[in-house]
DNA sequence: CAATTTATTGAACAGGTGTTCAATTGTATC
DNA sequence: GATACAATTGAACACCTGTTCAATAAATTG
């Protein structure tokens, strides 16, 4: 680990750029051309890395999903007990962090993808399944601790999943970021009540 | 009412070709000559309805955001009970008539643009207001009649609205439709849950 | 140092973009 | 039936799109 080439250097330094660009000027508005001006190189030499856009794109969403990946791993790697852990991954699910993974202009336009692109819906299902089935895990071996209580934690991850989801749609719909911050803390209360946790 | 001019059939006409061709190609990737195509008119034609695509944008998010309050008018219209409006607005938030109302990956496409349009953002964030106020008038008065039990209605419709958000991201991303349907019922009957609804 | 591979440039490509404008057709109004 | 107005065309605009390709610069290998 750690070595890296230049190429593969300069491939993470395109998608960077990439990603930058979109946030400013939208996904689908971000052309070769302008991920080239930003790094003051020539359009060519992105081709050069990345055969097309295409696999640009497919690039940047495989870096996305991996964020999300991390937090859960981080989460595993900061905590001893499976409660704190459970405690510590509900609150960053449901919070400005999670948030700000990634950024959510990009985010949606990507998902948007899913509708016409089957190998970018493999993608996201792929993650999200992942993430679904190790929270889903994770929320069995509390119930058997009795961390928690539950009749169905299968069912309470994908209710908790699906609130996470739609907490983030709503809450950028409100433009005040304390009424962003009171509606996070809503759901996450709403969320420890659907997988029954002991305070 | 019933008399519409030329100008505003064509105009209509053009959204309605906007959107079908967005369905296909993408909402950013399609361009008014596309569109004009589809018509077999000249491009320019567009432009002379539509002074600019901004435009043409902005008309379709709003045919879109009104489709979604005709639901909430229809629910109320078709029954008299608060009891009956109440159950059949839940079940069509929750069923795939809600999903086919607009097409998901141009929708998404279009909530994407409230990250860098403030002025889309205020048309979504206005639609959202305004349907969530009146979900959560309605709960209100149910829960004066007795029909359902929860303690503040005002934060239920909060969750309501938030899981009726995530469920449709989260469906969308798998693959067969059984699942899909399956998650739909889950997560109508912790709505109803959430709103404390006698059966 | 020479040979080879890689990184990078710059010009060119055919085709698409939104938009403008004058000219033409069609449709009502007086 | 002439006049006014709206609908529609078609050509032109400058600019941007993704991609190709040969030429050059730089780094790596033998």
């Amino acid at each position: 680990m750690g070595i890296e080439s230049i190429s593969d250097i300069r491939k993470r330094e395109i998608v960077k750029a990439f990603y930058n660009t979109a946030i400013r000027e939208g996904l689908e508005n971000t052309s070769i051309a302008k991920i080239a001006k930003s790094l003051e190189i020539q359009p060519s030499l992105i081709i050069h890395y990345f055969k097309s856009k295409d696999e640009l794109v497919t690039a940047l969403i495989d870096h996305c999903l991996e964020l999300y990946l991390q937090i859960f791993e981080k989460a595993y790697a900061a905590h001893d007990s499976k409660s704190e852990v459970l405690k510590s991954l509900l609150h960053s699910m449901f919070s400005k962090d999670w948030d700000a993974l990634f950024d959510d202009g990009v985010y949606y336009s990507a998902y948007a993808m899913v509708f016409r692109e089957p190998d970018i819906r493999d993608k996201f299902s792929k993650i999200h399944q992942t993430l679904r089935s190790k929270f889903s895990l994770l929320l069995q071996e509390c119930l058997s601790s009795g961390i928690i209580s539950c009749e169905e934690p299968e069912v309470a991850a994908h209710h908790v999943f699906s609130l996470v989801d739609g907490t983030y749609f709503y809450i950028n719909m409100l433009s005040d970021e304390a009424s962003q911050m009171e509606h996070l803390l809503m759901s996450e209360a709403l969320a420890l009540e659907i997988i029954g946790f002991k305070k």
